[in-house]
DNA sequence: ATTAATGTTCAGAA
DNA sequence: TTTCTGAACATTAA
């Protein structure tokens, strides 16, 4: 499911190929299920974004961004089973989006070819939206959004959590908290760093802020390293269809009952917050521990 | 053959 | 105001 890790893995995947490119047509594909949520509408996308350039690729949050040569910009929301692909699609069924391009300005890779760039949806919960004029900035930025998990100081996080008394683990899957983490790094976050996931934001001590701000940068780029994680019923893929890797390197999350891997001693728990999993150590992650008492 | 579980975001309720 | 719940959806495991 993507998360900051596999979304920026989507970015550095499809830039090479599509960044310099022309658009020569954009559309929802023929598909089996409801189309998948696209604004304004897909006439109006067509309309203003055919024959322009996408100058770069970038990432805000969970998103990908195109940014068009006209000032316009697509952003992809992948949501829980979304993929954006340079190579062919798993199947035509679940294919919700296509981006027909010509050949490569410069000499890139397939530069003499046109090529596509897909977005394949099993689920269909994924967005396409195309914001007008530079206005994306605007749409998904503070305070609509929060902080990037990627540009946060120990500071960030302490103004953050300062600002509610939510569990940790609840407030940091709030993007208007910190963008970018989800459910799964939520839990791999908390225990590097050896906090309880349902300590109050607002109590964590200051030492606490600094290991969770420090944990959060050491395991979203490894993350990346290792191109995301792939799930066993999950279907995230990098933009060649391939599987990641740091599923393997997970050290709480899916885990139940396994030795903790850190103190070699606790066994993996699994409790719901707020209708989610939440998987901690008891051992490594105590109540109170990382908390001010006044 | 139903049912629960999966995780992200938003609208609406508490 | 702040926090939480249910719905959107397809697929798989139980």
């Amino acid at each position: 499911m993507p998360e900051l890790p596999e979304v920026e893995t989507m970015v550095r995947g499809i830039r090479p190929f599509v960044e310099g490119r022309e658009i020569l047509s954009v559309g929802r594909c023929r598909c089996a299920y409801r189309p998948i949520l696209i604004e304004p509408s897909a006439a109006a996308i067509t309309r203003r974004a055919k024959r322009c350039t996408i100058d770069s690729v970038r990432r805000i949050a969970k998103r990908v961004v195109l940014e068009l040569s006209n000032g316009d910009a697509f952003a992809v929301e992948p949501r829980m089973t979304g993929l954006m692909l340079v190579t062919d699609p798993p199947d035509r069924t679940h294919l919700r989006y296509e981006w027909k391009l010509g050949p490569a300005a410069t000499s890139r890779r397939n530069s003499t070819a046109g090529m596509s760039l897909y977005f394949w949806d099993r689920r269909g919960l994924g967005t396409i939206r195309l914001y007008r004029d530079g206005s994306i900035h605007q749409e998904l930025g503070p305070p609509k959004l929060g902080l990037d998990a990627l540009a946060v100081t120990a500071a960030d996080w302490r103004a953050a959590c300062d600002k509610t008394q939510r569990a940790i683990k609840v407030a940091m899957l709030d993007q208007k908290f910190i963008a970018g983490i989800g459910n799964l790094y939520a839990s791999e976050i908390l225990h590097l760093a050896g906090i309880h996931p349902e300590s109050p934001a607002r109590d964590l001590t200051d030492d606490a802020i600094a290991k969770m701000s420090a944990a959060t940068t050491r395991v979203l780029e490894t993350a990346i390293k290792y191109e995301g994680s792939t799930l066993g019923d999950g279907t995230y893929r990098n933009a060649l269809n391939q599987d990641g890797g740091y599923q393997n390197e997970h050290r709480v999350y899916a885990r139940e009952g396994e030795l903790c891997p850190t103190c070699n001693s606790g066994l993996v728990e699994r409790f719901v917050q707020t209708q989610r999993s939440t998987f901690f150590c008891p051992t490594c992650q105590r109540l109170g521990e990382s908390c001010r008492v006044d």
